[in-house]
DNA sequence: AATTTAGGTTGTACTATGCAACAAGCAGGA
DNA sequence: TCCTGCTTGTTGCATAGTACAACCTAAATT
């Protein structure tokens, strides 16, 4: 039991630094797309377009939080509103061409550190690591 | 090749998820101690008392941040402030009785958190994880 | 002694965030 | 039809976290 106390610990002390520093890197990397901004940007791309509510929803954000995020991608020119000829309360939100292509780059250098920081790992190694955590955020997600 | 890349991307994508709710998840958990100075006052335990500079060092904030974190954490009665006899700009600072408390409560609860969420892993792929985790990080402080 | 360096604080500005109040559009029932 | 209530989104307000620059004080160096 006290190894396993201690692989615990290991992990909360571990992840806990990492999502410490993670904004700031991610803002020195590329100062034109926050962290949250990029994961908004690409839920769009991936999504194929969505509301501002669904994005509230998945990333458990306010919606004026996320009004406010969009506003901001919109005036940088990265995101389009298409309002809903079905429903005139709803706006489908897509990446433009210039919001696709910075989301690519911001993308490309996000995975090149990625790809640096693992560069020494077999691959036996990041596959049973990718597993992990996949199986750690999903559990997170079941259990709120 | 393939399977590497994918491997990488996905630990991309878990980590960045995990990062973009911790903020929000320990606020929600202990409100009374945000991620950042519950991390600055475990360190001051941990440490048993360090410099505000040693702090900013550490977890690359800016003095001025620090400064004003521990000043909350001051106002709140968690942490007091020891001037050094032998250099008197310098203030070593402590984690209080009550600060104390607050600490073992929130790192409890934190605690309670991940073993919920790692209760049905035995104990080798705990290991592993956690041994990954250190390795990751150690790469990325390695690297900047 | 004069200058430079180190530790901290304070002024200013900006971003992210949530909550509450609001406006506009839709849907269902009296 | 019209009133009520729900959904989508925006805006006003407040707060936290952060950085940078200017500053103060004390120590160290020349």
């Amino acid at each position: 039991m006290a190894q396993r106390d201690d692989s615990v610990g290991i992990i909360q002390q571990e992840l806990t630094a990492f999502a410490r520093r993670a904004r700031a890197t991610a803002a020195r990397m590329h100062p034109e797309l926050s962290l949250v901004s990029y994961t908004l940007l690409a839920h769009l791309e991936d999504q194929k377009g969505c509301r501002a509510t669904d994005l509230a929803a998945h990333y458990l954000l306010d919606k004026s939080t996320v009004s406010r995020q969009i506003s901001a991608l919109e005036r940088l020119g990265f995101v389009e509103r298409r309002v809903d000829p079905d429903d005139h309360r709803v706006q489908v939100l897509h990446p433009t061409e210039l919001g696709a292509q910075v989301l690519a780059s911001a993308g490309a250098q996000r995975r090149q550190a990625f790809t640096d920081r693992l560069a020494d790992w077999d691959d036996a190694d990041l596959e049973r690591f990718a597993a992990y955590l996949l199986r750690y955020n999903e559990a997170q997600q079941r259990l709120g």
